[in-house]
DNA sequence: TCACTTTTTTACCATTTGGTAAAGACACGA
DNA sequence: TCGTGTCTTTACCAAATGGTAAAAAAGTGA
């Protein structure tokens, strides 16, 4: 469906997968559910290992962004990977260790585009800059978002950590740096936590509620991004002073 | 935590429970599955069978809204409804018989807000008003949010029909109304289907997202409601012609 | 080609899960 | 108090599920 198009964020994720293949993270992974000792740390992964890690990643993330971790079953990977179940637990220490794996990588994506937030940029045109990619990301990468969303309605069992981590010192320093900009009277005033959570929301909504858009909206309306144009005039009309 | 606030949706929602177990619906599906002459249809049911049917209901809510319809097992609904497992399989014909029953509720639950949207009203009171339905609602009923967010991240597998019978009508009529409304200057034209969507994600984002809000914002920030605010700013600016 | 390592398959296992049968406890009008 | 219908429990079951052991197969370098 979105397949083929000219598409910077399913390829980076591309990228990043192999990356995380490379960068020994991994391997801790791999070996030490398997064999403590002995092939230890550094060892460079095998064609074999990087095509089946990322084949069983890439089926996961299908089946865990549609049934949530306890709804997903190894079977279900397993076929959708095109492997038998004891070779995916070859690769992986299990279930967990799959989902684990995936939020890890998730993190990364999901951070990326709020971090090319520029504090001395133009401010509307940041913002939207940001609105844009985010909308960008959930058409492009509807499991990933769909990934997310079932991790944090189950509670972010999983994920809490990663939150309070990497998300809320990103979160409170776009924040202060959209407060800088209300002050400077660039922007009009608003909350920024709340202005962020809009973001995200009405992007996301595109990607997690896409069962319920489909029935809504016409197909070639759809098609044409009357999401991007919508989205621009709700943020424009929000901040301009 | 929310309980013991003056509540109506919490109240109107356990009206409906009970509504719904006198309409005579719900007979169909108790007594179908079990045996199906002898006790046919009407047949008043006994005060045990309405506290255990909502028993089940509520503890089925809790936990499908927690962990999706795969994810749940009749015995955790089972353990937080403090019954035994056939016990709950005596008043119901399965898991997905639960599951159906709950999704059937929420739609009207989910639906009535947006009915209340009055045509001949003020428009942007109407709007906004409907904003704030919908966002006390999250705040409020926040399992229903999350089941019908499961729901649909799914793929929307048991709820796709309702979807097309139920809400696309009202969606389109509302649209249109909308439509009329810019049409006739009282409000800033912009696409109506997706103005919809936009206060959905807002809004519900407060319930569905709330592992991740309550990570990012201090607590005595939540408490008041800022969300309030920030969204009647969002969109009062976005329909002032 | 041969030894050695990596990968895959086959055959299992213990636990969990949705569901059932049937006996037992209970309520309640006659 | 008894009997009849309602509700609950006990004891199961077959299938599914996460996971393992070990043998077989496939690579790989010398």
């Amino acid at each position: 469906m979105s397949q083929g198009l000219t598409c910077p964020f399913a390829l980076r994720n591309w990228i990043t997968l192999l990356e995380s293949l490379f960068s020994g993270h991994w391997t801790d992974r791999i070996l030490t559910p398997v064999t403590d000792a002995a092939t230890s740390s550094t060892k460079a992964p095998s064609r074999i290992q990087q095509r089946n890690r990322i084949l069983i990643l890439d089926a996961a993330l299908e089946v865990f962004s549609r049934h949530g971790y306890r709804g997903a079953t190894l079977d279900q990977i397993a076929k959708q990977a095109g492997l038998s179940k004891p070779n995916i637990l070859y690769y992986f220490g299990g279930k967990e260790d799959i989902h684990v794996t995936l939020l890890n990588q998730l993190m990364k994506t999901w951070l990326d585009p709020l971090k090319e937030m520029n504090p001395s940029g133009d401010p509307i045109k940041e913002l939207l800059g940001y609105v844009h990619r985010k909308l960008d990301m959930a058409l492009e990468l509807p499991r990933e978002s769909r990934l997310f969303a079932n991790e944090i309605l189950q509670g972010a069992p999983r994920m809490g950590p990663h939150l309070s981590a990497d998300l809320k010192p990103l979160f409170d320093e776009q924040s202060r740096v959209i407060s800088n900009w209300m002050d400077a009277g660039k922007i009009a005033r608003c909350d920024p936590g709340h202005l962020l959570f809009s973001i995200w929301a009405t992007t996301q909504h595109y990607a997690d509620f896409a069962a319920q858009t489909e029935v809504l909206l016409p197909e070639d309306e759809r098609r044409q991004n009357g999401a991007s144009a919508y989205l621009d005039q709700l943020f424009i009309k929000l901040l301009t002073p």
